[in-house]
DNA sequence: AGATATTTGCAACTCAATTGCATTAAGAGT
DNA sequence: ACTCTTAATGCAATTGAGTTGCAAATATCT
């Protein structure tokens, strides 16, 4: 079932590893092909950020609009999970992850849990320090 | 600031309101196109959708996977947040209200909350029951 | 019924993401 | 170092969701 693939060390998956390793931030498709700056195509980052997810080298989530980001993998440890919240602040956009939150919940009798994504909307400490003044 | 419009109640706006209010889950464009069968174009579902939002009739989500649904506005009450749970089966795909399921957390100082998108994803009872032969 | 502005249909368009296929290049074996 | 296998890439074309401009239709008010 579980299908063995030799991967491949290759220049874009290096170069797209270090920028999102580099980045506190989500970042999208876009913003990885734009620091990329041309080393190669558009549909290999495609490509390249599918098998980092596989790998569990990167998370991809969605944000609250539907915008699809990518992450490297970095305090997840041995659990691959998302289960912290996703600060998406709706002034810079940044969508950024608070490990430290983890919100409480009970699931009721019969549903199995696999997977969490929460996002949450606002102002981040930046923009909201910024915008204080105006309001 | 506030645009003071005339709303309309039209054929397709009724109709589109009915299927939401009869579907117990949150419904794509593209059930919604299939329900209405020809009943009006493709771009007019967008539009009455976007006003049905703007109404405070009906909610827009994005699921995990980043796909936009939209669901009518009914246990909602004076709060039309979503601070509930949202859960999205794996296996039949159906993306359900757990409406007594609302997570507890904590956000630091200075983050102004605003909206919230709990998605929690796993099977539900229905599948899980049925899928507990097979492993 | 008539005036007016909202709503609709249509066609064209944008943008993200995917696919098929030929070519390139890792990396394992010799 | 050379060869072989197959993963990875580039390119062009395609899909699919969602949007926009504009003319025609229609809901609502008087």
């Amino acid at each position: 079932m579980a299908e063995k693939v030799k991967r491949r060390k290759t220049q874009a998956k290096t170069a797209i590893v270090d920028i999102l390793k580099q980045s506190t931030q989500a970042m999208t498709h876009q913003d990885i092909e734009l620091a990329l700056d041309g080393l190669c195509n558009r549909v290999t980052i495609y490509r390249v950020l599918d098998r980092l997810v596989k790998e569990d080298l990167a998370h991809k989530l969605v944000d609250v609009d539907g915008v699809t980001k990518y992450l490297a993998c970095r305090d997840c440890g041995e659990n691959h999970l998302h289960h912290h919240v996703h600060f998406s602040c709706e002034q810079c956009g940044e969508l950024t992850c608070l490990y430290h939150v983890v919100p409480k919940f009970t699931l009721s009798e019969g549903y199995h849990l696999s997977e969490v994504n929460f996002t949450v909307r606002g102002d981040c400490p930046k923009c909201s320090a910024t915008s204080s003044a105006a309001e």
